[in-house]
DNA sequence: CTTTGTACAAGATATTATTCTGTAAATACT
DNA sequence: AGTATTTACAGAATAATATCTTGTACAAAG
């Protein structure tokens, strides 16, 4: 049994979503050269890749150091309770920080895991203290401070 | 001492990144609208973003399951040494393995933390087997996988 | 076979990005 | 203060690009 959502495309749409996984910026001309089409059918694939879904949105990437944010972490929250109230109150807290900028829900030792960015350690502390800690559902927290990263890839690796 | 390597930019230019992080497909006729100028020093300011490296690359984002890909998971790994040379080496191997979409060193219980994207279970555990454990640096792996994802914001909050 | 639908190319049109020119304001220099 | 220089901007002209339209070939269905 499959429960995958699939949706139906072929070898020319996975090169289109290869290459705008990576690119997004690239003229419709210059994709319908890559993959081998004229303009117009290009264009119709790309619109229903963004209406079908498969498409979700398209995003400018930031150098974090240079718009004054040096410090990121990961880290693994566990709740005092995993009833559903508790994870929706959680929640609704998490999301009003900005600096939290993912928030999975995750098998294993802890019960979260968060990537948060911030300008230094000191506003990193002051952002666990005041308010991450002040979520009165969260029981323990363990954070790792990334000392740097070496693949941050927003391609994502689309089965045969 | 401030070591960070923030280049400037004002309060314009900050409008501009954090709208074209939510949103990388607006038209400059529009964004300019957005920030109360004309479509020229719009476009003027955006090449200079591109130019001086804050904005690094526009990506288009996909669903994860409408393109078969239905396991998320983060991984802790510890190194059986922690010198160069073996980070080094962890480094290009990991780097071939397209599943692994994030690759961080970080501080805390383990030395690294990946992301990895499969198909399914069947696919992960595979993928885990056969390239993760063999490479030959690596000590120790302690999988989370990914039950749901909350948050997953591509914006990240421009400090003041 | 015939029909229907789909995918496509090529060209026409519309939209958008980009360049150009001139002006006003801010900054630096004397 | 006064002058020169630079910078940022608006508006209009131009260039590039996206989008639409039309017709054709091909494949699938009947």
């Amino acid at each position: 049994m499959d429960n995958s959502v699939r949706v139906k495309f072929d070898k020319i749409d996975r090169k289109i979503l290869e290459i705008l996984q990576g690119n997004a910026k690239i003229t419709n001309a210059q994709l319908s050269k890559d993959i081998g089409l004229s303009p117009a059918p290009t264009l119709e694939r790309v619109k229903k890749l963004e209406q079908s879904g498969i498409i979700r949105s398209y995003h400018a990437k930031l150098d974090p150091e240079k718009i004054g944010l040096g410090v990121s972490t990961f880290v693994l929250v566990t709740l005092i309770g995993h009833n559903k109230a508790n994870i929706d109150a959680f929640m609704t807290e998490i999301n009003t920080i900005q600096e939290v900028i993912e928030c999975h829900h995750i098998t294993g030792s802890g019960d979260f895991i968060l990537k948060i960015i911030a300008k230094d350690i000191t506003a990193y502390q002051k952002l666990m203290l005041e308010q991450v800690s002040e979520i009165k559902e969260v029981d323990s927290m363990q954070s790792m401070v990334i000392l740097s990263t070496f693949k941050d890839s927003k391609v994502l690796p689309i089965p045969a």
